[in-house]
This record gives C-alpha cells, sequence and structure tokens, in this order.
RNA sequence: GCGCGAUUAGCUCAGUUGGUAGAGCAACCCGUUUACACCGGGUAGGCCGCAGGUUCGAGUCCUGCAUCGCGCACCA
C-alpha cells in the first residue's frame, strides 16, 4: 500500500497537482475526450465580473456546474464548459472610480478617456488573474481553451453585429426620453439596476398660488417648478368644468402657465385627485403630457441641483430646494396639509446614489414593437414568452416561471445606452445629420462616434452564442448550442437569463439554453447576505479551500440546499465534509491493507443496496437534486461502507476460509472502486487522488471512467 | 396593492405519489491492543407556525390566519 494512506488526508498537498494532471490529460476541452463520448453536452459559465474576487455564491455555481458537467462527462457526453469573465462595465468603473478617488483624490475626467480606461484596464486584467485562479482551485473541469471576455475582440464583433442587425429590424432606436438618471454615477441605468429603499418621508398638499382653484399633493415640491398640468379624472364632478382652462401663476418665483387636463390615469380617489404634472421628472407624468401635448420643462440637471429659471430655488440642491419651497409655502399661506408617509426610493444599484428621472435621448430597444423576421412577425416579449409557455426552455424550480412572466408583463423599453468610458462604445457614427450603424467607422473625414457606451448585459445576453463563435458559423455553434442547462443565481433571472432568451430568440431564432437552474444566494450563519463590508460575516471561498479543502467547500454548499434556495453557510459545515474527505481515505487504508495483492477481477458485484442508492443518485442528479445525491452517497460511505461493511469483513478476514477471504476482499475493491466513481463529481480531488492506488488493470483516470449505473 | 418562498429536534435542513416523524451538526454518557479521535458505540431531544376542512388516515391535500424573508408594482 502506498505510504501516503498512513498519514491523514491533506488536500493542500493533493489538490494542485491533481488539477494540473487534468489539465495536462485534455479532458476538459470536448475535442480531447475518447471517442465513446458524442451527445454534446453544453454549460456555459455566468461569467463573473472583473471586479475583485469571487465569493461563495460563485463557489456554489462552479460547484454545481462542475457536478453537472463530471456526471455528464462519465455518462459519456462530449462535455463543453464555457470559462470567461464580464467587463461588468457600471459595476467595474465605479470600483476603480472609487479607488481613484480614495487614494489620488481625483475624478475619472482628471485623468481623461484614454488614461482612465487605461487603468480600468490594469484593474480588470487584475482581477481576471485572481479569478481564473479561484475558478482552478474550486476543481472545476473547464475548458480554459475556449476561454472568452466580454470585451474582447470576438465579443466586440458579436455585439457590433447584434446592434447593427436589431438596427435594422427597428428594434434599437434612439429617442428622447424620462430616464433613470444616476446624478453620483453622471449615467443612465435601466429599470432593473434600481434597488428600492423604503423610507420615512412627507406628502404635502397645496396650491401652488390663492387664485388657482385645484389642491395638489406631492412628495417632491421642488419639482412643482417644471409642472406644465394638472390632470384630473375626466368624469370627477369636483374639477371637470376645470378641464381645457389655463391658469398663469407666479409660483416660488418661477413663472408656470398651468393647464387642466381629463386623463383616465388619474385615481380620483387618491389625494386629492388632482396630479401636478412634471414631464420632464416623471415618466408617468411624461406619459399625461405626450397624451395632452404639454410642454416639458426641464428643471432638474445632472448634477440634481435646480437649473436656471427655477425662482428662489435656482441653483440649490434638490433637498435644499424642497425644504425652501416648503417654507414658502408655508409663508405665503399655500400648504394645507402634511403628512408622514412612507415611500420607495429609487437609488442606483452601484452607487447608491438617489435617481432623478431626467428626459435625456438615449438608445433603446423597443420590446413591444413587432418586427418581421424569417416569415414570423412578432414582439420581443412575445418571443421571451414563446420560448417558456412553450416548454422549450425549463426553468427550475419551476416558480420562478410566473416570477419571470410577470417581469415580462411589466417590462417596458430597455435604455441600454449609459454615459460611462468602460464598456463596448455604441457603434454609431455621426456626421452633421448623418448616422451610420456598423461594425466600424464609415469611410470618409470627420465622422465621429458616439460617445457612450452599452449596458454591460448587453453583451452579456449574447453569451451563450458569442463564446461559440457568433456571428461566424463555426463548428463549435452548431455542435453545442442551444446549450444544456444555464446554471445562475435567481437574483440575476432578470438581468440575464431573460435578456439571453430575447437576444437569442431576435438574431439567432432559437433558445439560448434548454433548462436554467436557479439556486439561491448563500447567506451567513444569521441568514444575512454576505458583504464585503462586514467581513467577520463573510467567508472567503481561497480560505476554506486552504483549510479544509475544495471538496469539502463543494460539498458544503451542495448538501442540505435545493435549487432556488438560499444556503445558510457556517465554517463549522465545511469541516464537517473535511472530515469525510479523511473518511473515504482511511476507507481506503483499510480495503488496500486488506486486499493488499488483490487486483479486482471484472465482474465483480456490488451489494443490492448499493445498485439501488446508485439509483437513486442517478435519478436524483438527473432531476437536478444535487442535495439528495450528495447525501445518499455520503450516507452510503460512512454509514453502511464504513460502519457496517467494513466492520463485518473484519471476522472474515481474519478467520474465513480462503475462498471467503478472496471473495470479501473483491467486495471490498469493488465496492470502494464503485463510491470513487458515484463520488467523483462531488469530491473530485480526493476520490482521483484515491484512484491512484485502486488495483485495477488497464486504468484511465477517473475523470473520464465511467458512471456506475 | 399583487405575487413568491419559509415556518419540522437546540442549530442547518430532508421528508418525491397522503400510510407509525428523519439526517448532519451541537448536547450528554461510554470507549483509545490499529482503518479512521478529522474516530467508534450509545442516550436524550419534536401538539411538523395557528385554526378549520377533506379522508379510515394529513408534516404532506384544501380554506383562512399569523410571523419572517424576498420579488414586482404603486409612490399625486
Amino acid at each position: 500500500m502506498n505510504e501516503k494512506f498512513l498519514k491523514p488526508y491533506n488536500s493542500a498537498e493533493t489538490e494542485d497537482s491533481i488539477y494540473k494532471a487534468w489539465l495536462e490529460s485534455g479532458y476538459f476541452n470536448p475535442d480531447k475526450l475518447p471517442d465513446r463520448h458524442k451527445t454534446p453536452y453544453t454549460i456555459v459559465l455566468p461569467p463573473p465580473n472583473v471586479t475583485g474576487t469571487l465569493h461563495m455564491g460563485h463557489a456554489a455555481m462552479l460547484a454545481i456546474e462542475d457536478i453537472f458537467i463530471r456526471y455528464k462527462r462519465m455518462k459519456g457526453y462530449k462535455t463543453l464548459w464555457v470559462p470567461g469573465t464580464d467587463h461588468a462595465a457600471i459595476a467595474t468603473q465605479s470600483k476603480v472610480e472609487k479607488d481613484l478617488e480614495k487614494k489620488e483624490g481625483k475624478r475619472r475626467h482628471d485623468l481623461g478617456r484614454e488614461e482612465f480606461l487605461k487603468r480600468v484596464n490594469d484593474f480588470a486584467l487584475a482581477s481576471h488573474d485572481t479569478i481564473v485562479n479561484q475558478v482552478k482551485k474550486m476543481g472545476s473541469s473547464i475548458d480554459w481553451s475556449r476561454e472568452a471576455f466580454t470585451l474582447d475582440e470576438k465579443r466586440t464583433v458579436a455585439v457590433r453585429t447584434a446592434f447593427k442587425t436589431m438596427y435594422d429590424l427597428g428594434l434599437i432606436y434612439r429617442g428622447h426620453r424620462i430616464v433613470n438618471w444616476d446624478p453620483k454615477g453622471q449615467t443612465t441605468i435601466s429599470d432593473d439596476e434600481i434597488v428600492y429603499e423604503e423610507r420615512k418621508s412627507k406628502i404635502y398638499t397645496f396650491k401652488y398660488a390663492k387664485n388657482f382653484p385645484i389642491s395638489i399633493a406631492t412628495t417632491r415640491p421642488e419639482t412643482k417648478v417644471g409642472d406644465t398640468a394638472v390632470a384630473v379624472h375626466p368624469e370627477d364632478a369636483r374639477y371637470k368644468r376645470f378641464i381645457g382652462k389655463n391658469f398663469d401663476v407666479d409660483f416660488a418665483g418661477a413663472r408656470l402657465s398651468i393647464k387642466i387636463v381629463g386623463d383616465t390615469a388619474v385615481d380620483p380617489e387618491y389625494g386629492t385627485g388632482a396630479v401636478g404634472v412634471t414631464p420632464a421628472h416623471s415618466s408617468i407624468d411624461a406619459e399625461i403630457a405626450a397624451r395632452h401635448n404639454l410642454p416639458t420643462i426641464q428643471v432638474i440637471n445632472e448634477y440634481a441641483k435646480m437649473m436656471p429659471k427655477t425662482g428662489i430655488v435656482e441653483g440649490l440642491k434638490v433637498a435644499e430646494a424642497r425644504e425652501k419651497i416648503v417654507a414658502w409655502l408655508n409663508e405665503n399661506g399655500l400648504m394645507e396639509k402634511e403628512e408622514e408617509t412612507t415611500q420607495n426610493i429609487s437609488t442606483a444599484e452601484r452607487t447608491g446614489a438617489v435617481i432623478e428621472p431626467l428626459p435625456k435621448l438615449q438608445w433603446f430597444i423597443a420590446v413591444n414593437k413587432k418586427f418581421a423576421k424569417n416569415g414570423k412577425e412578432r414582439t420581443l416579449k412575445e418571443i421571451m414568452i414563446e420560448a417558456v409557455e412553450s416548454k422549450q426552455i425549463k426553468i427550475m424550480p419551476e416558480q420562478f416561471e410566473r416570477v419571470y412572466f410577470n417581469w415580462i408583463n411589466n417590462l417596458r423599453d430597455w435604455c441600454i445606452s449609459r454615459q460611462i468610458w468602460y464598456g463596448h462604445r455604441i457603434p454609431v457614427w455621426y456626421k452633421g445629420d448623418e448616422v451610420h450603424v456598423g461594425l466600424e467607422a464609415p469611410k470618409g473625414e470627420d465622422w465621429k462616434q458616439d460617445e457612450d457606451t452599452l449596458d454591460t448585459w448587453f453583451s452579456s445576453g449574447l453569451w451563450t452564442f458569442s463564446t461559440l463563435g457568433w456571428p461566424e458559423q463555426t463548428p463549435d455553434l452548431s455542435t453545442f448550442h442551444p446549450t444544456d442547462v444555464l446554471e445562475t443565481g435567481y437574483d440575476i433571472l432578470f438581468f440575464w437569463v431573460a435578456r439571453m432568451i430575447l437576444m437569442t430568440g431576435c438574431l439567432l431564432d432559437t433558445i439560448p439554453f434548454k433548462n436554467v437552474y436557479l439556486h439561491g444566494l448563500v447567506l451567513d450563519k444569521k441568514g444575512k447576505k454576505m458583504s464585503k463590508s462586514k467581513p467577520e460575516s463573510n467567508i472567503d471561498p481561497l480560505d476554506m479551500i486552504a483549510k479544509y479543502g475544495a471538496d469539502a467547500t463543494r460539498l458544503s454548499l451542495i448538501i442540505g440546499n435545493a435549487a432556488g434556495n438560499d444556503l445558510k453557510l457556517s465554517e463549522d459545515k465545511i469541516k464537517g465534509y473535511r472530515n469525510f474527505s479523511n473518511k473515504l481515505w482511511n476507507i481506503t487504508r483499510f480495503v488496500l491493507t486488506s486486499a493488499e495483492g488483490e487486483t479486482l477481477e471484472e465482474g465483480t458485484e456490488v451489494s443490492k443496496e448499493l445498485k439501488d442508492t446508485l439509483a437513486d443518485v442517478t435519478t436524483d442528479i438527473e432531476n437536478y437534486r444535487l442535495y439528495l445525491a450528495a447525501e445518499k452517497l455520503y450516507h452510503y460511505a460512512w454509514h453502511e461502507f464504513a460502519d457496517k461493511i467494513l466492520e463485518e469483513s473484519k471476522p472474515i478476514l481474519a478467520n474465513g476460509s480462503d475462498a471467503e477471504k478472496k471473495a470479501r476482499k473483491q467486495f471490498l475493491l469493488v465496492t470502494l472502486v464503485t463510491l470513487l466513481k458515484a463520488l467523483h463529481p462531488f469530491i473530485p480531488y480526493v476520490t482521483e487522488e484515491i484512484w491512484k492506488d485502486m488495483p485495477i488493470s488497464d486504468k484511465k483516470m477517473l475523470i473520464i471512467e465511467e458512471w456506475p449505473v
């Protein structure tokens, strides 16, 4: 017996060399798998953001996907798992901006676009290397030869092709609309990048002026200097007679011309039943304004300050302006009521700034517009709905299908332009009134490219096929697409999963994946999200791997966690599974000592109990119940094989006949060998390490052994 | 406001089509002549959130409620 089994299992000494051996074998690459691997099975890795380091959520994702891939590889599939990273435009840029301000006291404009981008690229590159290292440490059997980056050259071609195609289909348009403006990040963001925070605030009821006939209510009095109308319900008996009239008022030093309009969007039961319409700073109001041809007056600028011609609040920050207007209303006897209320404040996901709705010229994707392609006419929304409704795509756990449909029903056009520098620059060039949309700048002088960049999710939306070579019709694309499983956190169902379905349906007329497996969040033991701001609650995957091994870390993230459920994780749990690796190690010591000199003979049978367990485990994996599969194997190995079979073998090996002894040795060997195969997808390192010493003739690496069912 | 999830042993969670309540960890007791103390053997611990209903039988199905968590919408 190999002397290594005389000491406890040491994951730290073992894992790196095993990973190296796997890399050298080439088996991560489907093209280098043995001939029996024919049917393709594909997963693309949700590309981690190059914003820093991986956390336990990423570790869970890697563990789950690697289990799927290893299982299918052993089953004989031609498995491809594609790695990559995401440039994560806003997230990465704001991280670098924060560092820049902290360390050098500078802002991005102090450096200029080119120099700033150089800094971001350096940071992204460093993050990338950290991430790749972490992905490897987890034991991921991923094909590094196909690694991609959302902002590399090939993906840039894909992004520009996608943009031009959708522009030509009339789905991408430039429009002047109310958008979500982040005054801190100095950019627009999409509806999905907004985080709502519940805050206490006041709702004020007042009149613009003494002679104005209708009272209105608002939580944002400072915006009222931009009002151009008051909307009431057309059938509201109180106000009906005013509809169509105009009133000129002096409101806090601003000259307002207020038209009374009738609009069914107004709920007569709510507040005073009359809405002060501020077309420039509320999208609902903008819709009302559009229906009644009302003028739009912007009164708040990009820095969340009051603009010129706003009377007494000119130049003030919005918060100061609010106080000043309230004071003015009180002084002039116009205030009727002040009530406490709670309201949902929109804040920017990345910067935390309060969102200021502003009218701006931006690029959008039309989700409700019919377009014709390949003889079919439909909308992007319909594409997204059909893919799931028709069961072409199955979402697990199933309840998320309802969440998905609910989101689509409320979906508005997707604002895709960002006023940040890091990302795919919009492939549109202008010269006077001429506009060119294409892959490259048009020939000729004086063409200027659009300054904006694309929402990072635009490039992520192409991920399943941009990684496989699209827009070129590569062999990879025809072999491995649509992919089999998209495994990701439920928190990015809208951001990413839905957008991939949209993009793939629109550009390739197919689905990006057949199954969506959503995992939950990894929480600390108190049930709170692990965060960098609270390092004491944060468990770092690399630390855990160093202390207890990647295998233990993987099991701790799998067992006790069904799809879509959040997982509370503690270090004790990981430690417990480290003990399991060692148990397996000691089982091996016993078996190899007992069966010294034996070679496993072909046709040796395992017990019926193990066969039944393996059948169950296989069904569980096929049905995405990894937590059950892993637990059953753990239980069998420890409490059946070790506790019972090994114990009852001792008297047989000591006192049995020669035939009984030999049969028992063969039985121990076959049970261990079979368990190693079944456990391999879950705990690949320790099983591969033990495998080296299994007395089997014509042995392959465990990673490509056949699944034992 | 609409919706989703959770509620089972001290803790973390299983419990697939209804058929005598389960695991891991923690606790307590015992055990160290060898596979393993990163261990073994054992013990204790549960009105399965509450109230109704269906059923011979409900943790499981139905209705209502409560608490916690989450998503979406509204935010005049």
